[in-house]
DNA sequence: CGTATGCTCAAACGATCGTTTGATTCCTCG
DNA sequence: CGAGGAATCAAACGATCGTTTGAGCATACG
């Protein structure tokens, strides 16, 4: 077993350039020379310490989901169940999490994975994703849920779905909006949570 | 050049059996050996008639998206510039074509395709998709302008890129909601576009 | 009929993929 | 010190990838 070293060791290594590459250019564009060379190990050590890419790839997802999982279970805890929780409040600890996660300096192109995955349509990787995820969706829906009770649980569903894609969508940062180089990330950051947050509220609230 | 037959020729059996294998497993998961076998054609048809498979998935875009735009323009016509145009109609405009895109026979695996593009993050395409599809955005933003003058022009980009978030997601079918079986898909797609419309009309308007 | 021309075909090309192997190095502990 | 397990390494494995080749087939035109 490796001692603690001032480099990092060569398992967290790999997962830190595998998810870069795996955001770069794809599960199946990444190769595993790519991979290791990136990470500056050797070939086989992928193999070694994961077994397989597969099993690399669960790996990348499992560290991340975990964080966010925590933190928006945690978050969810402050706002929820309370006379005075606002939809905004919800909203706010299901999407704020979110972008930490996916501008934090490591983990910063994790979403991109995940929105790659979305895309994938592996029923394997959904199924992964559901057990990890599930529980998480559940609870904030059914905050929702009573904080809405006007609405039929197909459009409560409905809306919640679409929440998920917007949010999808803004942090994979694949539309028009980029962060411009004068507005440091904290701030951008914020801009996005605030625009997310306004518009999905008025999503949901919609009579 | 081959007369018209009953089969249909072969630069469109290569189209079609790309749209599908390229949804279902990726672009560099699709080999042109599965392809090729699906659609019934000789390995070597796909370089003598589209050149290389890149030039292929170009050619997998251009022909849906010619579609996709010209549906949607027409559409935007009908219903913009009116003093009685509102927010929901032109975003039938702009849904509901992509949403008979993506149901209508042949075709249907295309949006996977599109949201599959966006995940992949390549410059080639954005700027491809950018080329193609920039002026009916723009069209569709300014409309929303007009419809929208409280708004400054930053809040109405970020809302119009929200909204084409939610509607991507929805349309490829990744999200919770899926249809059931026993209901027909004509009305499916109309349920889901009203769900999309009131959504993002919501978004749209809020203050 | 003969000959271009558009197209299809089986076969092969070199490159790259994920994975495995077996030797070698490193470090710990008896 | 010396045995032994953990980790790393260069090298090779078979498979599959996109692409190219050159012969063979079909149809149209003089």
């Amino acid at each position: 077993m490796p001692a603690s070293q001032a480099v990092l060791p060569t398992k967290e290594r790999i997962l830190g350039a595998a998810e870069e590459l795996f955001a770069r250019h794809g599960f199946e564009g990444a190769s595993l020379r790519q991979l290791t060379a990136a990470a500056g190990v050797n070939l086989a050590a992928v193999n070694y310490h994961f077994g397989s890419k597969d099993r690399l790839i669960e790996e990348v997802f499992r560290r991340r989901l975990d964080q966010l999982n925590g933190r928006r279970m945690a978050a969810l805890q402050e706002v929820s169940g309370q006379p005075d929780t606002t939809i905004e409040g919800v909203l706010a600890a299901f999407i704020v999490p979110a972008l930490e996660l996916s501008h934090d300096g490591s983990g910063s192109l994790f979403m991109r994975v995940l929105a790659r995955a979305f895309a994938e349509h592996d029923d394997t990787l959904r199924r992964f994703l559901s057990e990890n995820y599930g529980h998480v969706m559940r609870q904030f829906t059914a905050e929702f849920a009573r904080l809405l009770p006007h609405l039929s649980k197909e459009e409560l569903y409905w809306r919640v779905d679409l929440v998920t894609g917007a949010l999808t969508h803004a942090m994979s940062g694949f539309g028009m909006i980029q962060r411009k180089s004068d507005v440091p990330e904290q701030q951008h950051r914020e801009q996005t949570a605030q625009h997310l947050i306004r518009f999905a509220a008025a999503g949901l609230k919609s009579p």
